[in-house]
DNA sequence: AGAAAAATAGTCAATCCTGACTATTCCGGA
DNA sequence: TCCGGAATAGTCAGGATTGACTATTTTTCT
């Protein structure tokens, strides 16, 4: 994924931050569009690092330890214009982790079956409740957001229609 | 991804099947929902045998090279048994990677980003229309491919919402 | 003041995943 | 019958990812 890069890269490019400040940020602010763990974080950034595209530099504030300060490099604004461009124009196909299981729907009674979707929904529109109230965020991200809305609004009606032709099969 | 290892179980266990054969049905009939590199399947493969779940034996027909044969474990059956149950209720949010660039469309004039929106629209509507010319599959795998087709033409709506926001922005 | 909880700032070992590579065999056409 | 390409059957080294862990400092509450 070099998104995440380029990720790490346009955060860098409006202040230099330390490591805690980017997992942090990523975590909260971005908690739709990705979910990158604090080891991958340092991963990263290390390997940017060795790649040109920013550098670390140490700091300390007060007592506290020190903490490596991350900047972007005029070769990491050059990578980072380039995977903007190129990354905008792309489409990546997603795959759906749960519907490995749907494969094997026939192995259970269409009853048995129902009550585990209904489960799945459930989860699901509790989901869809969230975004919904969450508040319209600022900038691009409310652009996220509303990609997410959609998406979850689309695996409820499919998810819908599965059930409704369970229910079908069981009347049979 | 425990779904994948319920994939290989579920396949094990209408016939013991060779790594070729699992590889190409996974590539081939499965291409809607996964992409298990053979590499990966291998490697799934082994740790699933040191669990006990699959055993391994070596068949040799004519004069091809040994293969291994997997088969399912008794072990392996109640294993598939308790992960479909689990998976089945499961809603696993997913992240799309594409939504990060969006995070910086500003710093692109809107012509420029409508430009690239444009065509990552291709992408997509060539692969919807792949979806929408796709015959009908036999069982279950038509569920995944209708949930593929209803995602696909969200996504659809979510660009055109996002490119005619864009022209508007870009008339004032 | 003292103790527990939260925030800060990472590291490490282990797991997961895959691009690139190796080898052999079969098959169709010149 | 000889050659090239497709099919067969995997392996290996290396990159990506993360759960669990370590340590210190600050804050809060009593």
């Amino acid at each position: 994924m070099t998104t995440r890069e380029l990720l790490f890269l346009g955060l860098l490019r409006h202040q230099k931050m330390h490591g805690y400040q980017l997992n942090e940020f990523i975590q909260q602010d971005l908690a739709v569009c990705t979910d990158i763990k604090k080891p991958t974080a340092y991963y990263l950034l290390n390997k940017m690092e060795a790649r040109g595209w920013i550098t670390q530099s140490s700091e300390q504030i007060g007592n506290r330890p020190l903490r490596r300060v991350y900047q972007i490099t005029p070769t990491g604004e050059i990578a980072f214009q380039s995977m903007l461009r190129e990354s905008m124009q792309e489409y990546t196909p997603t795959y759906f982790e749960d519907d490995i299981p749907l494969a094997f729907l026939d192995e259970l009674t269409t009853d048995e079956a129902s009550t585990y979707l209904e489960t799945r929904k459930e989860q699901l529109l509790s989901e869809l409740e969230i975004m919904q109230n969450t508040p319209v965020h600022p900038g691009t991200v409310q652009w996220m957001l509303e990609h997410r809305l959609r998406h979850l609004q689309a695996e409820a009606a499919w998810l819908d229609e599965v059930l409704s032709r369970l229910t079908l099969m069981e009347e049979e």
